[in-house]
DNA sequence: AGCCTTTGACCAGCG
DNA sequence: TCGCTGGTCAAAGGC
């Protein structure tokens, strides 16, 4: 890659808000979709071109991040297909855990039976499923806290959980380390066309995802407002974005039509 | 009213 | 056996 750091600290920030806009724009299409009572529901439209764009960016960041080139680090990035309860595809598994033992060795043992996956994201409040979060504890050796969640559906059955580790700060941008404990077994995956949330948990969405976590609020981009004060994409960073997009473009770097996606979920959008 | 997060206490595995 | 530490519980308060 060509790009001086200070570049490519840039793409980085750049090709991180894009994915939280795209994030909030997702988030929006699932709203409209429940609440509208559409003919074709929205986001069957766009579901597909947001885990192509989301996968591509996450990709994006791999690459950028490790200096290393996409066709290098694809045989390490293994992507969930939709057989994955516990989240979409978009996200990067960098291992999956069948065994008893946590990472750091030292831990509780984990039961018999229970598979584990570990999932590095900028966005691990977002996944499609509802969550509660049932304990937060400051790690020995790590700067972050750890955040404990399990499915809200538990009560009927459900055995899914997460856990939430950030890993680093760098760039203004925190990136988190995901580990997934179980396979959901309840129905209410938020972005299944053949569910239809109801309104107390689409307000859960909002309430969990972003409003309530301060280290996302704090990176997130200026030019759009919250989903609950009922907004949109900022065109500022949509232009950033997309500038970004044609710069890469020009030089080659990138196989992925950045510029088509994002004017395609521009539209969607508006 | 119901569901959420926060947070201190407790439990249990490991060295 | 004991101390450390990660994981979970549950009461309290907020939205």
């Amino acid at each position: 890659m060509r790009n001086s750091n200070r570049e490519q600290e840039a793409a980085i920030r750049e090709v991180g808000r894009g994915y939280d806009i795209i994030k909030q724009l997702q988030g929006l299409l699932q709203l409209k979709s429940s609440n509208g009572g559409e003919a074709i529901p929205m986001h069957e439209l766009a579901e597909p071109l947001f885990r192509e764009a989301l996968q591509s960016l996450n990709h994006a960041l791999f690459i950028m991040r490790s200096g290393v080139s996409k066709a290098e680090i694809k045989s390490e990035i293994v992507v969930i297909e939709s057989d994955s309860p516990a989240h979409s595809s978009h996200e990067s598994v960098t291992s999956y855990d069948s065994n008893k033992r946590l990472e750091n060795g030292r831990g509780k043992r984990r039961r018999v039976g229970e598979s584990s996956w570990i999932i590095n994201t900028s966005m691990p409040y977002v996944d499609g499923y509802q969550w509660r979060k049932y304990g937060d504890k400051k790690i020995s050796g790590s700067d972050f806290p750890r955040s404990y969640f399990r499915c809200t559906y538990k009560d009927q059955g459900c055995q899914a959980k997460k856990l939430v580790q950030q890993t680093s700060n760098k760039l203004d941008m925190p990136f988190f380390q995901v580990t997934y404990t179980n396979k959901h077994t309840c129905n209410f995956q938020n972005t299944s066309p053949s569910s239809s949330p109801q309104p107390s948990a689409l307000s859960s969405i909002q309430h969990n995802s972003i409003n309530h976590i301060p280290h996302l609020q704090e990176y997130k981009p200026s030019g759009y407002q919250l989903l609950n004060q009922g907004s949109c994409l900022g065109d500022a960073h949509a232009n950033n974005l997309n500038n970004f997009a044609s710069t890469c473009m020009d030089e080659g770097n990138w196989e992925w039509d950045l510029d088509f996606l994002l004017k395609e979920l521009v539209g969607f959008a508006s």
